[in-house]
DNA sequence: GTCTATACGCGGATAGAC
DNA sequence: GTCTATCCGCGTATAGAC
């Protein structure tokens, strides 16, 4: 790997344990093996690192959703393949991404805890981990809807519903990594639940 | 006020927009309108001031939930006499209390940002905006269910459903107040269609 | 691109007068 | 309890040699 990367990985590590104003750039270098001085043949500054982090907090996010079958721009086919049983999959995979990924859990923790200092952290933060997955998941609840899968709803309020809890779980199970099993399983029975209430064999109970 | 009380408070907002690091013990003086050094002569230290912010924090937290009628040790008796429009009206009175208080806000605020640096903090923030209300919550869904008022389900799962939204919602419009409308709109939305799936009459759809 | 050396301000904190 | 004065280490960043 490039130094460069090396810089910016090391940076993210060291970022989401102790924050942005919690790292001196003289630490970021120890970490990487050079000077810190030699940080600026790389980054103008720490400014620009840390945007250089929230560019690749983007990226990153894009690959993984595209990689679960849940891009920003789909393709309206695809949505209308998806099945009920497709959410069980997707849900647990991406929640144990965003948990246990090492690159994927240190991006989520940096973007939270400073979301209220830096306005691009939040932009950032809002538009990754509520907008995007709240307007994808919109989606497929509509097709559900409309297909007759799912029971009427606003689409809207059932994504929320959908969504919610597991980046509630995923907060609660942040620093608890020895209860990932219990957190599995608050999980499944959370998709559970919620498909017992809208899915349409639901109505049975 | 007291200076302790308004260094305290000084420092509470002080460190809820730039974060612990953030912000100097000179900074702390100056808003409170004294030298750095006289700060010393109330807490020992930063973190012992942050300590103390902590402590606070769970103080009124705990007021706040008591005066909503959503006592940590609450009276079996109180709990059975909620009726389903109270869930409502606490709903939208707690979700305006931590958008918009101040002090509520930026004790929310803070302790979201600081949780993954200090574990104090961490272990307050789970235990005053996770657990403590998800536990409330399932006890009187606990209730409401042994009622007949909603239908059968694990209360914690239940619970789950009605307070993650409410958290996303309070995440998602922390940073837009113009949009407070909207907000309690989306709020409104959640609360009704939770109220459809989970209540007894809901089952006429 | 990496190093050493260095500039310079700001950080938390203490001593001691009033 | 508040002030002034001060300590000293660490912060970001730059200059210039190799």
């Amino acid at each position: 790997m490039e130094t460069k990367e090396r810089i910016l990985h090391e940076a993210l590590a060291l970022f989401s344990e102790r924050g942005y104003d919690g790292v001196s750039m003289r630490q970021i270098a120890a970490a990487v093996g050079i000077q810190a001085a030699s940080l600026y043949s790389h980054y103008a500054g720490k400014e620009y690192l840390f945007r250089a982090i929230l560019e690749f907090a983007q990226e990153r996010f894009a690959e993984t959703m595209h990689s679960l079958g849940l891009a920003a721009d789909p393709d309206p086919q695809s949505v209308m393949e998806l099945k009920e049983k497709d959410l069980q999959r997707i849900s647990r995979e991406i929640f144990l991404h965003l948990l246990k990924d090492p690159t994927a859990a240190a991006l989520r923790r940096l973007l939270t805890a400073e979301q209220f200092r830096h306005s691009i952290a939040g932009q950032t933060y809002q538009q990754l981990y509520i907008e995007s997955v709240l307007d994808s998941q919109t989606r497929i609840f509509k097709a559900f809807i409309s297909a007759g899968t799912m029971r009427k709803g606003d689409p809207a309020i059932t994504a929320l519903h959908f969504y919610a809890p597991i980046l509630l779980l995923l907060n609660k199970y942040d620093r608890q990594p020895e209860k990932e099993a219990k957190a599995l399983a608050a999980l499944e029975a959370h998709v559970n639940q919620f498909m017992r209430r809208y899915g349409r064999k639901g109505n049975k109970e």
